[in-house]
DNA sequence: TTGCTTACATACAGATTTGTATGTATATTA
DNA sequence: TAATATACATACAAATCTGTATGTAAGCAA
């Protein structure tokens, strides 16, 4: 039995993606083979080299499949409401919380963020990968900064401090917060508290 | 020429590490070889054997060289300190920038710690490791609040958030700040700034 | 219905790695 | 100074992994 449809071909390399997400989580991806992962989606390697040139495209494969619809959501978050109807710093804060009830619900993009952040080498063709998050970072932070900048003329911050200061502080914080979630899996230090750290953050700004 | 003195020997086990050091750095963790590194090291697999049992072996001789002295210079930077005659605010931004000056000058340690963050893979063996982190982190965080909290009996503080609080936003930035030091190699996105960053950070809770 | 293409499975060749076993010359010790 | 342990180098066997080449049955277009 060969030959599928085309749907069925399309549900296949789904399936591939979804067991190398499995297995990457599992072994890591330098220590994944091709043979893990079509054992792991119940075909052959012969179907994976049929999708997918090598290793490093299922792993951008991947990577588009939470990251790319991540970019859109952080817009609605933040950019969208700039009506001056809501406080910007509850939009902050509720945009980063958002991103932890996320985690917490969505099994799939808490284990791409797992791969991502200590399942994974940056070398070679990944390194490229580098420059991607680098430039996910900016665009985060300007949005961010935007938010800062309403509050600012809203008189609602609490520091002297610029938008940009606070919106990279804000940012560098969130990254930190967003690692010592991944990599506190038991959830005793950091996941439990993730929410009130968040609030405590934005507290600090509050007038 | 073989069998050398103990004190040869001794080197020959630093050589290979520095040579595992750069080699990891260059190829990642997974991908290097017990080869590449007694090559680099200018020995055979044979030395590499004699002293280390295996590449997960070397990988914690590296972690060790700096995250042990690392440990004792944190305590020398805040804890000693408790005199009251510094400003606690200034000590943990002076220890957060000796840090990053550290990361400047040191380049064993910038490596190894990009190492760690970005050319490895927690999985197995290397899983363990988090947990060392996990509790490097809160221990960190105790000593940050204890400075806090004695910015707060000298009435230094600026916010209603409780030390804890701040100890922990703090060590978030931190680590958040580090992991976008080391990702951003060119410097052009975070290393130039890391300092003002640091103090902006720390002004934000100055009375 | 023929013929071409698709969507895989299977088979093969080659390159790498790893761990261990063994060899060996020299420090070190008794 | 003879015996032994050390500090490696060399050799070997086995297992993996990769990419590609080839096979093949079924879908699809003409």
């Amino acid at each position: 039995m060969v030959r599928k449809t085309k749907e069925d071909a399309e549900l296949t390399r789904q399936k591939i993606v979804d067991a190398a997400r499995s297995v990457f989580l599992a072994r890591g991806v330098s220590k994944s083979t091709l043979e893990h992962i079509a054992s792991q989606a119940n075909v052959t390697r012969g179907a994976v080299y049929w999708h997918f040139n090598n290793k490093a495209e299922i792993f951008h494969a991947i990577r588009e499949q939470v990251f790319l619809p991540l970019i859109d959501r952080m817009d609605d978050t933040l950019a969208i409401t700039s009506d001056n109807s809501q406080n910007p710093l509850d939009q902050i804060e509720a945009s980063l919380c958002h991103t932890i009830h996320e985690l917490n619900d969505n099994i799939e993009m808490r284990e791409i963020y797992e791969i991502m952040m200590i399942k994974c080498e940056y070398v070679d063709e990944f390194a490229l990968v580098l420059h991607q998050i680098l430039n996910n970072c900016s665009s985060l932070i300007q949005k961010i900064e935007i938010a800062y900048e309403r509050a600012q003329s809203q008189n609602l911050l609490a520091s002297k401090l610029t938008p940009r200061a606070l919106a990279l502080d804000t940012h560098l914080f969130f990254g930190g917060l967003l690692h010592m979630w991944i990599k506190d899996a038991d959830g005793t230090k950091f996941r439990y508290q993730a929410i009130e750290l968040i609030k405590s953050h934005i507290n600090l700004r509050r007038k």
